[in-house]
DNA sequence: GTCTATAAACTGATAGAC
DNA sequence: GTCTATCAGTTTATAGAC
């Protein structure tokens, strides 16, 4: 509608962007239970028929960040990936760009790791694990395909695949926890070709 | 006093350890704050002033919680190592006894990973940074060594500290959350031979 | 001291005017 | 699209009986 037309920079300050970044920070910070829809529109500078107008009600609002989020991380494992790109360059690649959407939607990921970790706060279900299960198969595909291709040593693709999500996760976890002391994207590129360089057959 | 002269077996199933393991279930299960000391102390059949009589407080027993569980982490790292060991070994040493004590505290784990990433609940702060900290220091410190010995290739010794601390981390991560999927201890140990292989001089 | 009954406050959510 | 006004359900606090 309307909206489509609308210039990127207008749909940015929108008010449905403004409730969305507000609640994102609250949720972040104070947990989805303690966070009241007053708190969210207040930050915002509307009332509350606003909230519900754009999102139903304060489920619809956390589900619209849970799955605008997964949507942003699935997406990469649908994109076209370089023609002639080796199994390493697919897997650095893929690792890179999670991170970076991982770093996008950071206060979003907190509360996903504060939902998934801890108690549900009576947030509605959202099935995290199957989207780091997708994941986990898409890496654990291309290790195989480059083990295949001779690119790789022979072994247990699947303990490969660990190592190389052990430093993705560990670079997220730093990201949200202890950003002062974060591997960053640079750190996360030179950890993940450590690995690679250890499962690879070409010496470096 | 009569506590220290009691046999073991006795103190395990002391109405003290009985309340410490029922809190961490109920704290795990429902958060820190939604646990009422009524549900903690009904769950073990005493009245209220037994808890407080013990620990003095919810926050009390929450402290004790966490502090027994630091400690056995810490005491992993004064431990004395075996004579001549490498740092391949001790390195894989430290991460196999400190994913034991994990397995073994995994109620407790869980809740401090609800209050590290989520929000505090009211609990009384706890400094786990510190002591993912002194575990990270720990690992530096073994792969300088192994480095410095001519063990491990020349390298950022900060890099390959990241890719080992990130399989013990996904390890955890699968114990705590998706334990039908879990890598267990041994995988954990072919994760992190994958990466000390990696980062080794000797060829295997 | 403990329990119950009730009141006050706050929650997510809605109706209808503009 | 946004507002004012208000809803019903829940939690929280407290007064008062036991």
């Amino acid at each position: 509608m309307s909206e489509a037309a609308r210039p990127a920079e207008t749909l940015d300050s929108s008010v449905r962007q403004r409730l969305l970044r507000a609640a994102s920070d609250l949720f972040a910070q104070k947990g989805y239970a303690a966070t009241t829809v007053r708190e969210i529109v207040a930050a915002v500078g509307v009332t509350k028929p606003v909230l519900y107008y754009y999102f139903g009600s304060k489920e619809g609002l956390y589900l619209e960040l849970m799955q605008s989020t997964s949507q942003s991380f699935l997406k990469l494992l649908d994109e076209p990936v370089p023609a002639g790109a080796t199994a390493s360059q697919r897997i650095k690649r893929l690792g890179e760009l999670a991170f970076q959407v991982f770093c996008e939607h950071l206060q979003t990921m907190k509360i996903m790791h504060a939902i998934y970790y801890g108690p549900p706060q009576g947030a509605p279900f959202v099935d995290f694990d199957a989207l780091h299960q997708r994941f986990q198969d898409e890496v654990l595909r291309l290790v195989q395909e480059g083990m295949a291709g001779g690119e790789f040593r022979v072994g247990d693709a699947e303990v490969m695949t660990w190592a190389l999500l052990g430093a993705e996760h560990l670079a997220m976890q730093f990201e949200l926890c202890m950003p002062e002391r974060r591997m960053g994207l640079e750190g996360l590129r030179r950890a993940t070709d450590l690995v690679l360089e250890g499962i690879s057959t070409a010496k470096a």
